[in-house]
RNA sequence: GGGGCCGUAGUCUAGCCUGGCUAGGAUGCGGGGCUUGGGCCCCCGUGAUCCCGGGUUCAAAUCCCGGCGGCCCCA
């Protein structure tokens, strides 16, 4: 019985292939083969981890007063184009819909590629009074976005099936502040709970949200050193609510344009659960939102009445573990042996599993493996429960710190350009420099390094009495750079 | 935006350059036997309009053009 530890060297430097291959054998994801480009499908399984996402994500927002709704996916052109800045950044990459059957539309319309303007348009019919305010409402829904650049399974789509929009509205810019934090808490607890290792920065002015005030970006670095954008919130100020001449009472009777912001997490968060957990056998799962989260593997040998002990054993064990709250499924398939369904399992990300032959039988003493670090135990079973709770922690807690250890690692601070390039030959991870705050600056570290600028430390981080490495004038804040999806 | 590689059973792949046999193998799937503590083995069977459209040719998976789709590198 010798058992190898786990190993993370094709999901390291191979991650490209890695990701495409495991999507298909975990059967998450299957992708490259419906006739139109950049759109995928969720099978059975990568369905379920999504659901538990989703229950996570509908949770949070829940719990501080959103409000779930539904709008419409059609957008008319007019209604798209009210706010300039916003149709200007989406303009090239919207889909339309230009006839029904065989007659040419009047107005085109648009397969929504974000929301806000259709919501703003509601919330101009319904909201009269900052004592309605403030109000919060979410909807999960598919963006579609006409990429074109390469597009890439669950993370470069043209149909976003998952995306997660908040879209909130205030009586004062203060009180969307106040918002913009909170949406900050929701994604810290959101990718914290998932054990995703996270940097916010305040996104540059030229990458910000089209028709936003400005953009505060969660990221988190794949497994190859590319960095991923994972969540976004904005405030909208009022741009919006100008643009559709939604007006509102004020306490002092007078009326004026309400504060919008809005907030949202895709499909790649559940791209990124899978990216930054896994190992070279496949997914490693949290707890929290494995479909399964202890598979039982009866090990049938001997007589036929040997093999029926064997069996029953299995089920009860599965069902001493079910009555402790766990997702629980004995592998009974006959056509495959032990060590076929241990690979299949961990492929998929089980996080513990249970083995039962003639042995746990005799002496009751069960086989516990947990699929981090493939450690095995031996568990008497009136203690099992408690034991795999226990190690539904140990392992959250685990993969967690796995998880951000990688993500330190990857950064690093650099003050001359000359450690800057130094740093961009290894081309892995995220880089921080004093900047100036001058647009040219961070152009040049772009084009220089071929990297992109993520944006400046949040919070902000004061970078005086500093240089800017480009232009050796008076430092301001900390900027980032990496390269990206 | 620019460049490169690729598309053959459900999946992976050989064949393509140098056109010509029944498109070969692995895996999967169905049946049978033997097994079962880390991907067992053996036998039988099954499965491909060679991505789509057009062209060249006596003959196209193979060569040419166009489209669709996937992957990689560079801006």
């Amino acid at each position: 019985m010798v058992l190898s530890a786990i190993t993370r060297d094709r999901w390291r430097s191979n991650f490209s292939e890695w990701f495409d291959w495991i999507i298909g054998e975990a059967e998450v994801y299957d992708y490259g083969r419906y006739p139109v480009k950049g759109m995928g499908v969720w099978m059975p399984y990568g369905f379920q981890i999504r659901r538990r996402v989703l229950e996570l994500v509908r949770e949070l927002h829940d719990r501080r007063g959103h409000e779930e709704v539904l709008f419409p996916l059609l957008i008319p052109e007019t209604l798209l184009r009210k706010e300039s800045e916003h149709i200007r950044g989406f303009e090239d990459e919207v889909y339309w819909v230009t006839h029904g059957g065989l007659e040419p539309l009047d107005v085109k319309l648009a397969l929504r590629p974000t929301s806000e303007t259709n919501i703003t348009y509601y919330e101009s019919l319904w909201i009269k009074s900052y004592k309605q305010l403030p109000k919060k409402y979410y909807q999960i829904v598919s963006v579609f976005r006409f990429e074109t650049k390469a597009t890439r399974a669950m993370i470069r789509l043209r149909e976003v099936t998952t995306f997660k929009e908040a879209h909130t509205v205030h009586d004062s810019f203060e009180d969307s502040e106040r918002q913009v934090l909170e949406a900050i808490e929701i994604y810290r607890e959101l990718f914290d709970a998932l054990g995703i290792p996270y940097i916010i920065s305040r996104r540059p002015e030229w990458d910000k949200f089209a028709g936003a005030l400005y953009t505060i970006a969660f990221d988190t670095v794949m497994p190859d050193g590319r960095v991923m954008q994972i969540g976004t919130a904005h405030n909208l100020g009022q741009n919006f609510t100008k643009a559709f001449d939604f007006k509102i009472q004020l306490a002092d009777g007078t009326l004026d344009y309400p504060w919008q912001t809005s907030y949202g997490v895709s499909d790649r968060v559940i791209a990124t659960i899978i990216a930054i957990h896994g190992d070279d056998r496949g997914l490693v799962l949290p707890p929290l939102v494995a479909p399964v989260q202890v598979v039982v593997i009866p090990i049938p040998v001997g007589s036929e009445e040997e093999r029926n002990a064997v069996l029953r054993e299995a089920r009860r064990v599965a069902e001493v573990l079910r009555g402790g709250g766990v997702r629980v499924n004995v592998d009974e398939r006959e056509e495959l042996r032990p060590g076929a369904k241990y690979y299949y399992w961990e492929a998929r990300g089980v996080p513990v599993r249970v083995d039962v032959g003639l042995e746990e039988v005799k002496t009751g003493v069960l086989t516990v493996v947990r699929r981090d670090t493939l450690e095995r135990y031996k568990v008497a079973r009136e203690e099992l429960v408690g034991f795999v709770l226990r190690l539904f922690d140990e392992i959250t807690v685990n993969i967690k710190k796995r998880a951000w250890d990688y993500m330190t690692s990857s950064l690093r601070r650099a003050e001359t350009m000359d450690e800057a390039r130094r740093w961009a030959e290894e081309k892995r991870g995220i880089l921080e420099m004093p900047w100036c705050s001058r647009e040219e600056c961070a152009r040049r570290v772009e084009e220089e390094l071929e990297v992109k600028t993520l944006g400046i430390v949040w919070p902000l981080e004061s970078a005086e009495g500093l240089r800017c490495p480009v232009c050796g004038g008076q430092a301001v804040t900390w900027a980032r750079y990496a390269k990206t999806y």
